[in-house]
DNA sequence: CTTGTGCCCTGACCGC
DNA sequence: TGCGGTCAGGGCACAA
């Protein structure tokens, strides 16, 4: 569910959230999201230990532990974080619950079962595949060398290499389609025929989106929400994505399907040739 | 090597 | 009310 500006939204609360708590217990309702690691091994490496920091990495949540542990959590399309009060209760499908020792607990939910909590040491975190395998990160710029150097030998629509997490990390189906709106391109251009000079458009248009959305609190198209339960605001600016009409100039949308996702442009807006 | 297609899952929504 | 089909902020395994 959440791309880059949810999962920074999702970070920055968390780290006020539980920050220097204690975990007192940890509960797990379901080890398909620990991905093979014993739910008993998992509890234990966890139990008495204190929450250090919180980073991102793309879509990625890394929850830093004392006795160097560290969680990597991925939300995948449907999972969310909640921080909630001693009293209450989890919803279904929440599949594991830390408790700490102030009574505050966290709730990681995720009805379709793709995202994954996996704990890593701190030492070998950057060999991991799911940490090593990533681009780069589009903020606070986008490098568009490195752009460059992924569009020129391939034919894929230049979409499809703004959402490969090996080149780039962070950008998903969302703000893929807001990017190449707010660059004037039509997604589905392939990339090797781009110039530099519109690769170069892409990349500044990027942290623009980006960072516009995680000042909104991110986008809520159904049920994402952060941690404190606040829904993101930045559907509100949407352009293209889940629209009829283009919010800028009015024009009807066009859709097709790039990765097998549901794609939308503007055809006066967005041209192949990036000019308007 | 690259690229396209299922598939993993549940739930919401729509038309009949 | 129910039932089937479609779709969903992601990404992996596999085939061509």
């Amino acid at each position: 569910m959440p791309e880059l500006p949810e999962v920074e939204t999702i970070c920055r609360s968390l780290r006020t959230a539980i920050v220097g708590k204690m975990i007192k217990d940890v509960i797990v309702n379901h080890e398909k999201p620990l991905r093979g690691i014993d739910t008993s091994v998992f509890r234990q490496h966890q139990i008495g230990k204190k929450v250090v920091s919180i980073d991102r990495r793309g879509k990625q949540l890394l929850v830093n532990m004392s006795g160097k542990m560290v969680l990597i959590i991925h939300l995948k399309m449907s999972g969310t974080l909640t921080v909630a009060e001693a009293w209450e209760q989890p919803q279904k499908h929440t599949h594991c619950i830390w408790k700490f020792s102030d009574g505050s607990q966290l709730f990681f939910r995720d009805p379709r079962r793709f995202g994954y909590v996996i704990l890593s040491d701190s030492s070998s975190l950057n060999e991991r595949p799911e940490i090593n395998s990533l681009g780069i990160e589009p903020l606070p710029i986008l490098d568009t060398a490195v752009l460059h150097e992924a569009a020129v030998r391939t034919k894929r629509p230049i979409k499809a290499v703004l959402m490969d997490q090996r080149v780039v990390t962070g950008i998903g189906n969302i703000y893929a389609d807001e990017i190449c709106h707010e660059a004037g391109i039509d997604p589905m251009t392939p990339a090797e025929t781009l110039t530099y000079a519109q690769l170069g458009k892409i990349c500044r248009s990027t942290p623009i989106i980006l960072r516009a959305a995680i000042d909104a609190g991110g986008t809520t198209i159904r049920d994402y929400k952060s941690t404190d339960g606040r829904q993101g605001k930045y559907a509100l600016k949407l352009k293209v994505y889940g629209k009829q009409d283009c919010g800028s100039c009015r024009s009807r949308l066009h859709t097709s399907k790039i990765n097998g996702r549901t794609t939308y442009y503007c055809p006066k807006c967005q041209k192949p040739s990036g000019r308007q």
